[in-house]
DNA sequence: AGTGTGTCCCGAAACGTTTTGGTTTTGGCT
DNA sequence: AGCCAAAACCAAAACGTTTCGGGACACACT
């Protein structure tokens, strides 16, 4: 019952370093951010007592003290989609050359749990955050749950135009354009898209390059051809087989994300179609088993991991008060070109 | 240059919310934290206040307070193994059910990233974390770093019994020698095996499974067909190489991890092998897109999900000093019968 | 001897919460 | 009026850091 010496084991602090080594608190934090005087004497006592002591620093008071955390977040909407692990690894990656650390959330498509992260990461006071929304968010809601908290978008971009550091991401208008644009080279005319939800810019600009490319090719725009899904396999495959099960079904159908086009591929194999013979599939974003599919997949391959290197460097620069790269900063797609398109069977 | 009008912006405290609500701080610290007398009228007043001021509460500070971050880390090999998503939204939603919030880390199978994870998240002070350590880990190192935070091993678990508060996994070895059970039926007899790192507990009871398969049924052991990969692509695709192009090879190939069965399947198609006609491929760990490939692969499936959820349960059941389930908790797995397995040619 | 100029170290004051142990107010009861 | 318990509030002390302003030396130069 003695009521001091069975404290229950906090964590080691600083003070007790100090006593152990014979010095002041502050002379153990300064030896800790190595700057300062302090003696190669006194500096070897203090190692050698973080050592015994097993002292492990308190990010909480440090990052109290400082008003700084080192830190930012990351919030993608579904972690099972290999893009978005990409796309982490590089914001990963840079921030880790910049020594500052990460903290991910999957908000798999909720703006309820996308919310709970942001506010997580705001109470923790992350030093700023790089965002992929999801999709259904409605409102410019984030701003209000962050406060002025320096946001980069990634990938996608919000529709209304809300207050943010940057964005980065792909020329979504052109990259969709380009690959409808091969398609209709390949001599498809009866063009199924896919897309994401129209609330999303993203899915709008993609969207506005397949219209584009249809319209430059002087053919007639058959908006039934035109389904809006949710980025996810399952709407993937609803949307797929709509489209495959019509009267006049198309001869080729493109997905704006990889995810929908693997729903549209399970609908094109339960359905017992030929691919590409029959129809030919074009997916959107690339990963690293699209050739172990039959057909492999062709897709226009999204340089991911530069994307999130590209948020983190600018975020980072912003947070550092260094002007960065321009903003937006539109990267390149590359169209990978494997088995899944071929030209059209002649009816 | 005014010296303090012109203070930088900082975060909203909770004394300028006691200031515009006209109370003390602690008043408002007791309202924040529902409980204790608080009048009607007050409460209303601070609420006014906190929501026009955006009040957000620093969990820095609150964390060093009250000594507790009701948070938990959870450090993966590989996020993009699917297996391993699936068992970050376990122990997601579980602590979410419990309030309590998580950190994730991916350590890319190496203990070099894993052990800045390991540390970051000690500094920022969770209570606890369910680990799943990287291959390479040699020595129980991890123990140096997290001090006596309690820990879960979930999945994998270490080879040397080094001290943690719980494991959570399958029945490895149960699991393995049933699969191999299962490919000995179909008339296998000569059946090669990639197994993971020999350092890694899990590797080393699944190896055993499918050794005492083997023996139970009589048959010669030929150690030459027993590969150790890295639980990785490239090392499923290498490993299945060698054991396709040697003299006298398998009828039947068993990896024991879902990412080396998938460079297996690359390396049979490169070959020009028919699947399963004339090699037959079997899986650990399933996944959702299992089914598009053709053959759709044959694998015994973990609970992924609920191993997650189990690891969070008996982590936050410890932190919170209940008991809990009783450790190791072994769950079930279940073999999926696809079409990458079939009887072997007759030679 | 006086005056700098470094070097090395220290005490105390923050940072934004929660909690402890009060003090004041309220209102019901003799 | 007097008393008391409960209700409503508050001031101050932590929690573990970093930083600011000094202080105590040692040494070199006038």
């Amino acid at each position: 019952m003695t009521s001091k010496a069975k404290r229950i084991r906090r964590h080691v602090t600083i003070r007790e370093v100090a006593k152990a080594a014979g010095a002041s608190v502050s002379t153990i934090s300064a030896a800790l951010n190595n700057s300062d005087y302090v003696s190669a004497d006194m500096r070897s006592r203090i190692e050698a007592a973080i050592k015994t002591l097993k002292y492990c620093p308190n990010d909480l008071a440090r990052g109290l003290r400082l008003q700084k955390t080192h830190s930012i977040a990351i919030v993608v909407p579904d972690l099972s989609n290999n893009f978005y692990i990409e796309l982490v690894r590089g914001v990963k990656d840079y921030s880790a050359s910049a020594s500052y650390t990460i903290l991910i959330g999957d908000s798999r498509e909720s703006w309820e749990e996308e919310r709970n992260y942001l506010d997580s990461f705001h109470r923790r006071r992350v030093d700023g955050v790089v965002r992929v929304p999801a999709m259904n968010t409605t409102g410019g809601k984030a701003k209000a749950i962050l406060g002025n908290l320096p946001v980069v978008y990634a990938d996608r971009h919000p529709r209304e135009h809300d207050t943010h550091i940057g964005r980065v991401g792909v020329d979504n208008t052109q990259a969709a354009k380009s690959a409808t644009s091969y398609l209709l080279s390949l001599g498809h005319r009866d063009i199924g898209i896919i897309t994401g939800d129209a609330s999303s810019g993203t899915s709008r600009d993609r969207l506005r390059g397949f219209i584009s490319a249809i319209r430059s090719a002087k053919i007639r725009l058959d908006r039934s051809m035109i389904h809006a899904g949710h980025n996810d396999m399952e709407s993937g495959h609803f949307h797929a087989m709509q489209l495959l099960t019509r009267g006049q079904r198309p001869t080729a159908i493109f997905c704006t994300n990889n995810m929908m086009a693997l729903g549209a591929l399970a609908a094109i194999q339960e359905i017992g179609l030929a691919c590409p013979e029959e129809i030919s599939l074009l997916g959107f974003d690339d990963f690293y088993w699209a050739t172990l599919l039959r057909p492999s997949l062709t897709v226009v391959r999204q340089p991911a991991r530069e994307i999130g290197m590209i948020a983190a460097r600018i975020l980072i620069d912003h947070i550092e008060g260094r002007s960065s790269v321009p903003t937006p900063a539109l990267l390149k797609t590359q169209l990978i070109v494997r088995d899944s398109c071929c030209p059209p069977k002649k009816m």
